[in-house]
DNA sequence: GTGAAAGCGCTAACAC
DNA sequence: GTGTTAGCGCTTTCAC
């Protein structure tokens, strides 16, 4: 391994000019410093990135902390993109990426603040994290640079990233409306997720806006799982046949809810409206294909990124990142 | 931040011993230990990974490096589902998953061996490379543990994972034939790719098995690429219709071809059979249902991490593991 | 513009 | 069993 104080001796100069040229400090004799950036070059030198950071007591580092990579997710592509839209933003600043994985058994034993510390982590992204979540307390009262995705919350330094969601739900739901539906029922995600209740919080006020009364019994949770949603739809479907559309909180659940109505012996969009959330990649597939809400993952990712770093940096003011989300009228909704 | 020096001090001991004893070296008394695991769990002590790296010039740290996260990709969830394997068995023997991405332009500054040394890593697992990569000679000369998936390469210290892609193949194609279809035809991936290349030979082999004549003009390269797929099989199809099966090398490039048969007012199975490969979730959301070949890439990310352990502690033999693939008969073959 | 020296937090001979 | 000491590769005062 090629060290700094090899160049050093070749160099015949000292260890500290060599870090300094190699940093590109101006304080250095342009002579010496290209001199140096030569040999370094020729040598194959690299810089050790663990002396780095342990010198420096900050490692060069954006961290993303996904809460569980579970064997069967990731189906939505939800979790890929986001890192994506990271790692491409990481790249363009020369930040590397690092991504961790949080399960409750981890975070029973080490806080939050405690893994970034053991990891010279200035700050992290945090995706999948629950309202219910360990972590999410003890991230709004430490001071650690810290951007949340999905999540509204306040908090020094504390960062939130994600499209309006109660608006987009919103949208899809007076899309439905407006295509004439009144009896309007909702596969709801999970209680413990913002966005869920932000959804449904959309869902309602859609509702009242046109003065549809809000039946609680029509909104059932699927918690983002297209088996459960499978279920939840079957059941609500023969029990309120009149029910004419369904809102579902995510495109997952919408296969689901796809499921359930072929199996119902019914179709989609003659029997049945549907509308997505999330624009997955297959839900342009599917037949037919998803009315949904597109939301930009990966600029999701870019952008959050981005922040975490202007938050290191002490240069940043952003508190809250609204993305732009955008209703995608395909085939799913039938106007009666 | 607490270091082991704080605890020292505490305990009025010496830093070596509480080095020793928080790494459970038995060579330090019994009592000790406890009363310094207990200050250091009191004080919310976490050991420090840059200095560990640095002291011991080895991170315990296993790596992925993908060649590219690429905003549209993903949509396989084969690169998630592999990670998803590897930071499962990471957990179990406590070690950390570093994920890298390499554009090509990282590879022409930096090598891969610099890369690793770069940051104190003992070996890596490599995915989505190909054969005309720039790292893949290096790896094989360096003597730095690897672990390639989906490639097979001889080497020091390397090691392959992968299913029998040409047997896996053989065994779609002889489904086909199977169900009388004698004019099939393939749509290949990539060039560069090594699956590709197995794949196809697997193709022919099949096809030579029951002497049926093979036509190279009847094989199309769709790049793994749905929309290239989809451009390929329209070709392919209006200009010999006396096909009646297609072979497709990856499942993305099988929906392609659902639609290319679709617009052509064709329909699947009726007119034309379709096998895929990979087993991705939405094969079997489609319509009808995609006959298939199952890989099971946690279980090959999970495999590949346990491997590059051992190889990293010098104490793996193996240099291929093959894994087990199967054929999922599902709604997309018609006999005739 | 350059260098000497200390130190980041930890591990690992080696001596006791 | 325990402590002394050196050192991993780098950055960073501070003096010159």
């Amino acid at each position: 391994m090629v060290t700094i104080k090899d160049i050093a001796k070749i160099a015949n100069i000292s260890v500290t000019t060599v870090s300094r040229a190699l940093n590109d400090f101006d304080d250095v004799n342009i002579n010496t410093k290209h001199k140096i950036q030569q040999i370094a070059k020729d040598l194959g030198y690299f810089p050790n990135r663990s002396a780095q950071s342990l010198a420096k007591s900050q490692s060069q580092t954006l961290v993303i902390i996904l809460s569980g990579l579970l064997r069967d997710g990731g189906k939505d592509n939800i979790v890929y993109r986001t890192l994506a839209g990271m790692y491409q933003y990481a790249e363009t600043v020369n930040y590397e990426v690092n991504l961790f994985t949080t399960s409750s058994a981890h975070q029973k034993e080490k806080s939050y603040f405690n893994f970034c510390r053991e990891h010279n982590i200035g700050g992290a992204i945090l995706q999948g994290i629950r309202l219910d979540d360990l972590y999410l307390e003890e991230i709004v009262n430490s001071s650690m640079p810290c951007v949340l995705i999905d999540i509204d919350m306040q908090g020094h330094n504390v960062c939130g990233v994600s499209i309006n969601n109660k608006q987009a739900s919103e949208d899809a739901v007076a899309h439905l409306i407006k295509a004439n539906h009144r009896n309007i029922g909702m596969i709801a995600g999970i209680k413990e997720a913002y966005v869920s209740i932000e959804r449904e919080k959309g869902y309602i006020c859609a509702l009242s806006k046109v003065g549809i009364p809000y039946r609680s019994e029509w909104v059932v949770p699927g918690n983002f799982l297209e088996d459960e949603a499978y279920k939840q739809v079957t059941a609500i479907l023969r029990r309120y046949p009149e029910i004419t559309a369904l809102f579902c909180a995510s495109d997952m659940m919408a296969i689901g809810a796809y499921r359930a109505i072929k199996d119902l012996g019914k179709k989609v969009p003659e029997d049945i409206s549907i509308v997505g959330f999330d624009n997955i990649p297959f839900s342009e597939h599917i037949s037919p294909s998803l009315t949904t809400i597109d939301q930009d993952f990966f600029l999701m990712g870019h952008e959050a990124a981005k922040e975490l770093l202007a938050m290191i940096e002490g240069k940043s003011e952003e508190k809250k990142i609204v993305m732009t989300h955008k209703l995608l009228d395909r085939g799913s909704v039938r106007a009666i």
